[in-house]
DNA sequence: GGGAACCCCAGGGATCACCCTGATCCAGTG
DNA sequence: CACTGGATCAGGGTGATCCCTGGGGTTCCC
């Protein structure tokens, strides 16, 4: 079995050599960018191609789009996808596509290396290697679920002075209302984000880490 | 030369394990949390620990942590730190240490295996392999004006926990003190990041912002 | 030896934040 | 018209947070 590998990081690039090697495999090429990783599979054809993400130059979905292109040229071309994150954009149309292998696993959620060379035999026999929680994350509705879309105007006013860090009473005096109409729109707040009260739970700042988040 | 080998991410342990077994080296234990880190090293004594920052359970920066606690009990105990990130706080400590060889190298900047390999064999030797942005960062006069580097150590795990939404109750727990001892961190926290009591200021949230901010 | 820094702890007190209950007014909708 | 949701306000109560004061121990440095 023959394997192309982008991966920038130098330390695990080699580590992935030595491992699929030990397992058997040929790895005809292991590049660092996106652009040599078009010109390797285009050249070498592999049975499959084991991609970052993240490559140079852009490091953001360099990985991911240099293999739907290299894909539209040979089409059926085995991927098995390792990155840190899932990047959604790219991934729906990569993972979409009815022809050829192909997988998307979370560098910190393989636990175990032989899962993972498992996953490499099997995105290269046609079949799919999916990382439970990309699944998750790709089918999930959240999106449109964002608690932060469940507040009222002023509601989301609030919650913008307390990101600021204001009291209670300097976000009263900012709209013109007493403390005790702040008082409420806070609770309908933690309400609506769905923060229970808790013992270990600082709600204000929950409420703020997640205005910061959106 | 006997290795003892911490990192969480299960396909870069497996390759720095290949890889330094390819040099002639002996990794007599690889880890991937910090309290199993502190066992194989006083157990194995090897002749050099390659040690990630950010290990379980923890991740923030228990692998400089135990590293620090293991050259306590075993002086001289020569550590590679080997991570994605300049860790100041305990970095700062570790690298002053007189006794030992000592490296600290970023995984992303490590553009050749070879160059990892021999950075290993000169700190098991005694030496010290530093990369030189980290040389920058720690040496950098900008470090000790950021407010959040005048906090101690502990104050700053205060703090990263405030900044996870924690009352100051989970944190004690979770510290194993008590609530006391907890505020008076955090009374000092406001007073090294300069918040002053004010009617209009929630210092914990604007102690919190400082912390995203970093 | 003495001082500084750090970590920990306690008693005690003030206040801000959160929450319960109840109420009014307004706009929009069926 | 009745209902719903939103905005506002009040009285009252609890407790988490912050802070003052005081104390102990350890380590390091002059």
């Amino acid at each position: 079995m023959r394997v192309v590998i982008a991966e920038d990081l130098a330390l695990l690039r080699d580590g992935l050599i030595r491992l699929l090697e030990a397992h058997g495999m040929q790895v005809v090429e292991a590049v660092d960018n996106g652009p040599s990783l078009l010109r390797a599979l285009l050249t070498h054809r592999p049975d499959v191609a084991v991609v970052d993400v993240r490559l140079p130059p852009d490091h953001t979905d360099e990985g991911l789009r240099t293999a739907i292109e290299a894909r539209r040229q040979v089409p059926g071309l085995p991927v098995l996808i390792l990155s840190q994150y899932v990047e959604q954009l790219y991934a729906r149309e990569l993972l979409a596509a009815q022809e050829g292998g192909v997988g998307y696993l979370l560098k910190e959620r393989v636990s175990d290396v032989a899962q993972f060379v498992d996953a490499v035999r099997r995105v290269a026999d046609g079949g799919t290697a999916m990382d439970p929680e990309v699944v998750h994350q790709l089918l999930s509705k959240r999106a449109h679920d964002e608690p932060l879309s469940r507040l009222t105007a002023r509601e989301h006013e609030v919650l913008t002075l307390m990101a600021e860090g204001r009291t209670n009473a300097a976000i009263a005096a900012r709209l013109s209302v007493t403390l005790k109409a702040v008082d409420k729109h806070v609770g309908n707040i933690f309400l609506k984000l769905g923060l229970p009260a808790s013992e270990d739970d600082n709600r204000r700042v929950l409420a703020v880490l997640a205005y910061l988040e959106k």
